[in-house]
DNA sequence: TTGAAAGCGCTAACAT
DNA sequence: ATGTTAGCGCTTTCAA
């Protein structure tokens, strides 16, 4: 230790085994181990014994050696096939992260964190994850068009955030997922039930079941409301993308007098495009966002939005794959509740 | 397997062992275990069957085996104290991430993921922590107050992201950081020189390094060109708090000309505020940011603003903590350049 | 250069 | 209720 480096070659103190915790209590391994895992069958008097052998030498079990012999490694991937902006950007994820953090927080396990490409992920990755490094995984993002992933269930627990890509998913993966299809119904009638006619939408990539079934909400009740569906654009779930469709729109449809936006990220974003080109808002074009995230109150005027529980999808998340490896059953598909939050842009 | 649940109790092809490795190839385990670490000492025929049988087994190393007997869990917790909207709303946070992740792909290291309170780690990860479940940490943080933390150096290897808080931190901590006072420096020095002459600063809480350090970076710069310090409001880095501390200014301040604000997550919603009152960027305000993220092109008129090199950050404290955990030298501290980027809002 | 054997720290039969 | 024993899959002396 030389003021420049520090050694840790030697921690200082070396942990305790429980082999040391047993003789300290006058016991075999094996009971200590009991008492340890909670088993029944030990005396009151041993349980104290050891109990006050562990506090005393500060005894905490190695994980490596019970991984080996359980066969089990006790942590669980988070796998994130998406460009780290678009992931840290959206407080959608945040909160589907914070969801499932604190939902394993009362568990054993922990979250080993695999960033990866969006549409390969590496093979560092892909050995990690079938190489039984992990007991299990947990896959958010909007974009599931990849095929390894999509037949990772085949090999490991996986739960989903949203519901994999159609045709690539295995029909035995799970996953938590609200009904975006009738979450964007409910965003669009309102925009009718206030009058709205000309109701334009803008959408995500056609690669993201949430915007396919986001897309088809829209057009849908517009449709029953015998409106036209022709207003549309395409986003990409940015808020800089966001801008780009509202003013692609707006120039293709200058009548437009409101927008069932699929995110509220993107809404932010047309919000400063109707700015832009001096639209007020609601009173030239109303908006409806999705997600009731911190954007929808970011602005001058608070955005109505389709609410999703994105924190409790997370917990959820955790929750039903740390059932699939306790062995226990769980649905297959969990679907959440969406709601309207009315505030002032529509 | 009916339909509804799955079973994954008993997984489907066993994962092959050494032992069975060795065997296809005809050697011993020892053998086989040396050519996985590449001694040296293997003949080159061994290598190559070996090899085959690894391949044909689709063999992958059992990370507890190895863990239990290299006394190495091979993985580094990323210990987030942070609010998770916090710090998923930041941009700089995502660089950083990226940053480790990136580096840490071209290891053998893993990333465990610790969200925890600001203020006080969880009693669950503080256990995990120092209960040799990984082999270092990396804390990233504006918030360094927490005494837990900021002591946490002394049982493990650790590298912060920007420099932990003055009295509580241990001598020995090794940390990343920019020299944020220059940078102020920088960013109010440009807003001088473009004839700007009542600078304010809308800054960070006062328990982070990198607030104070910015502030007496504008300090400086202002009274050494015989301006006045007075106007400075506290903002807390998030886009909200950017809104309300530039209200708050311009009201106590109507004068001023130019802000140099300590974040372009807050620049951004200075931004927004200076719009609600009808001042025009940069003709009635200036305005200098710091970060260059996202931010700083988001709206209207792009933000000048001092960059600082946020992936490369990450990437340096996770080499750093690999470079102690192979028993290296590393520098205790390095810093990293600043520079500014000069767009339309000053 | 290769193999045999010991053991990392723990849990889980099997005895008692 | 508790102890004894046998490994989990790997690395690493030590011999050959």
């Amino acid at each position: 230790m030389n003021g420049q480096v520090r050694s840790f070659g030697a921690p200082l103190p070396a942990r305790p085994t429980l082999e040391e915790v047993a003789k300290v209590a006058g016991v075999s391994r094996a009971t200590v181990s009991r008492v340890i895992n909670g088993s029944p069958r030990v005396s009151a008097d041993v349980l104290e014994v050891v109990g006050a052998a562990i506090a005393e030498l500060n005894y905490v079990p190695n994980r490596a050696a019970r991984s080996l012999v359980a066969r089990a490694t006790m942590s669980i991937a988070l796998v994130v096939p998406e460009d780290a902006h678009r992931f840290f950007g959206d407080p959608y994820f945040a909160d589907v992260v914070q969801g499932i953090s604190n939902r394993l927080s009362d568990s054993d396990y922990v979250l080993n964190l695999q960033l990866t490409h969006p549409d390969s992920p590496s093979e560092k990755t892909r050995r990690y994850l079938l190489g039984g490094n992990v007991d299990g995984a947990l896959v958010v993002s909007h974009h599931s068009g990849d095929h390894f992933l999509a037949s990772l269930g085949r090999s490991l627990p996986v739960v989903f955030g949203g519901r994999p890509l159609g045709d690539l998913a295995h029909p035995g993966d799970y996953y938590i997922d609200v009904d975006n299809q009738r979450g964007a119904r409910q965003g669009t009638q309102h925009l009718i039930d206030v009058g709205r006619k000309a109701i334009a939408t803008i959408t995500g990539p056609s690669d993201m079941p949430a915007s396919v079934d986001r897309e088809a909400g829209w057009r849908e009740t517009v449709l029953a409301a015998g409106l036209s569906d022709a207003r549309l654009a395409r986003g990409d779930f940015t808020e800089a993308g966001g801008i780009r469709a509202a003013l692609r729109l707006i120039d293709e449809h200058p009548d437009l007098d409101a927008i069932f936006v699929a995110s509220d990220l993107m809404a932010s974003g047309v919000m400063l495009a109707l700015a832009e080109r001096g639209l007020r808002v609601p009173t030239d074009v109303a908006i409806v966002g999705f997600d009731n995230s911190r954007y929808a109150t970011r602005g001058r005027v608070g955005l109505t939005t389709v609410a999703q529980p994105a924190q409790e999808m997370g917990r959820v998340m955790a929750d039903t794959l740390l059932r699939l490896l306790a062995g226990e059953t769980a649905p297959r598909v969990t679907m959440m509740e969406t709601h309207l939050v009315i505030r002032e842009s529509a």
